[in-house]
RNA sequence: GGCCCGUUGGUCAAGAGGUUAAGACAUCGCCCUUUCACGGCGGAAUCAUGGGUUCAAUUCCCGUACGGGUCACCA
């Protein structure tokens, strides 16, 4: 067989040498140590968490070096692609806070190692498939499907490895006239690499795993589909070898195909990259109990647009993954709480192995003090922008009550104990509404130790000595001494000492002051709230158990 | 089924051949407190399993179980 005549026919169109494509894309200038990733999503218009998992770790061993971290978006599944979806990585990313230095952007391309769309990168991955076809390493396949499916329930029922190898593989020794009269016969092909059985065993040192053995590749994996785009293996090989790749992180779904990996970078005689396999994010199954993994049907908090709807802030995301992502950096967020997390060092070696379980609860307790440690502004800032996009009827009402909004956001804050009652963008919406009027509702009943009687004089009372000038400490002197003249105890202690000679506490009077001025139980200091308010709202919200 | 990866409390996990097996979330109790929070203190709770190696194994080795991945012209 004379494989230069075959790549020849194959790929007339290629012109390029692949000397020419070493020359366009030279080694990157970079200090010593810098590390060049990339995350590589295909356009389905889907982004996961696992996207952003990813993300963040090339992100921060690439700025930690001076390095690169770069978009490639991997679009030669045809069939799977959706209209936009680029932007929707992009903007998915822009919101979360992952920045690019090169790579695809919504309209084009940003860097010198493009174009960074596989699609647009065909004649680069022919010059390859040509050079393969020449030394004789990869073949025009024309089985068909139904071929390919007869071969393999043959080699289950013979209890074989089922796929194209071998003795199976069928066009692997066709002339070049086969070749010819098939191709003008219109059949379809495939570019298939040409497997070795060998018997040997291949090792990986994975970033991340260390140590990794499996059988060398036998397989005639596919190279080129029968449009000419390549499949993932090929393309993975090129694009990360010429875009100058240093580490490959991706999901530990890839391991297995790892030995294809390997087996291109030898022929092509190119320097692997390092390779960092990331565990798979789990989650518990209600129904079963049991751990499994993610699912794009069953779990919404797999979508990272369920994290923008819901609200949790890019700070909040980031470091609920880097504690999932680097075990110690919990408590480094402790010894440096004032600190930037871009700060912390993270590293590979710190990456757990098995796949971490999202833990919605975690999430919100980090969400909380994220926010709780931001000054008013930047909540304000957040919040509204938030708002301006998933509930515009609050955003309408923060714009028209700016000041009160940062008033009622600076309640309890700063300090050594900030509170922490804003969870999320969404639940702030929740937390706040009794600031405003218009979302203003009682929704928890009084305490049960004031009945009807008790909350109208209890009110009366209260409104007759109410002077909305008074300070806290003189504010509270007043309530005190209501308590005392309707038989509660001012000291809950005595109360819990003596039941009987009390109508109830201070706690329930405060309670019932707290339920008509915010509707709520659980709400920030009252003074601080009225103040907030203003007199008249106050006054009217009070009278209204008068 | 073949190949591969994994398994420390409910969850995230640190950890080393000999430890009272860190810490965080959640949970429970107590304390502080005018309320709501915050905070403080404390409790319960973990090395999947069998066999080796060893004076000693949760840690090293082998098997088993369980979970996960993969075996496409999908990535």
């Amino acid at each position: 067989m004379d494989f230069k005549a075959l790549a020849d026919y194959l790929f007339p169109d290629v012109k390029d040498t692949p000397e020419d494509i070493e020359a366009r894309f030279p080694e990157r200038q970079l200090p010593d140590g810098a590390f060049v990733t990339r995350i590589g999503p295909s356009p389905t218009g889907f982004v996961h968490l696992g996207n952003l998992y990813n993300a963040i770790i090339g992100e921060r061993i690439a700025h930690q070096s001076q390095g690169v971290f770069y978009l490639r978006i991997e679009d030669t599944d045809n069939k799977r692609e959706v209209e936009g979806a680029v932007e929707t990585v992009i903007n998915a990313m822009d919101y979360f806070g992952v920045h690019f230095d090169e790579g695809a952007t919504a309209d084009g391309d940003n860097g010198s190692y493009g174009p960074y769309r596989q699609r647009q990168r065909k004649d680069i991955y022919h010059v390859f498939a040509k050079l393969l076809t020449e030394r004789g390493r990869a073949y025009p396949c024309f089985m068909t499907a139904e071929e390919i499916e007869a071969v393999r329930e043959q080699q289950t029922a013979n209890k074989e490895n089922p796929g194209v190898y071998g003795k199976y593989a069928k066009c692997r020794d066709l002339t070049l006239d086969e070749v010819k009269a098939n191709i003008e016969a219109g059949k379809e092909w495939v570019l298939r690499f040409r497997g070795q059985e060998t018997g040997e065993t291949i090792a990986v040192e994975d970033a991340i795993r260390g140590k990794l053995e499996m059988p060398r590749n036998n397989m005639d994996f596919v190279l080129l589909k029968s449009d000419g785009i390549p499949t993932y293996h090929f393309a993975h090989v090129i694009d990360d070898h010429f875009m100058r790749s240093t580490h490959v992180i991706r999901g530990e779904e890839w391991i297995s195909s790892l030995p294809m990996h390997v087996e291109l970078f030898n022929t092509l005689g190119w320097e692997q990259p390092k390779y960092c396999h990331t565990a798979t994010l789990m989650k518990i199954d209600e129904e079963t109990g049991g751990k499994r993994k993610l699912s794009k049907r069953k779990d919404p908090e797999l979508a990272l647009s369920y994290y923008q709807q819901e609200g949790i802030s890019r700070d909040a995301i980031w470091e609920f993954l880097l504690t999932l992502l680097n075990s110690n950096y919990e408590e480094w967020r402790i010894a440096n709480p004032e600190t930037d997390y871009h700060e912390f060092p993270y590293t590979l070696e710190k990456m757990s192995v098995s796949g971490a379980l999202v833990d919605l609860d975690k999430l919100r307790d980090i969400s909380k003090n994220v926010i709780c440690r931001m000054p008013a502004q930047q909540v304000y800032d957040g919040w509204l922008e938030w708002c301006s996009e998933y509930d515009k009827e609050f955003a309408d009402l923060i714009n028209k009550y700016p000041e009160r909004t940062l008033a009622a956001l600076n309640v309890g804050r700063g300090g050594a104990k900030p509170r922490r009652d804003i969870e999320t963008w969404k639940q702030a919406c929740d937390f706040m509404s009794f600031y405003y009027d218009e979302k203003f509702t009682v929704s928890d009943p009084m305490p049960e130790e004031c009945d009807e009687a008790t909350v109208k004089e209890f009110f009366g009372k209260y409104l007759a000595s109410y002077d909305h000038s008074d300070d806290s400490a003189a504010w509270f002197d007043k309530v005190k001494a209501i308590t005392e003249e309707m038989g509660f105890a001012v000291k809950p202690k005595d109360y819990k000492k003596n039941p009987d000679q009390f109508k109830g506490s201070i706690v329930h009077i405060t309670n019932m002051l707290r339920i008509a001025l915010t509707g709520h139980a659980n709400a920030p200091d009252i003074w601080e709230v009225s103040h907030v308010l203003g007199e008249e709202i106050t006054r009217r919200r009070l009278e209204a158990f008068a």
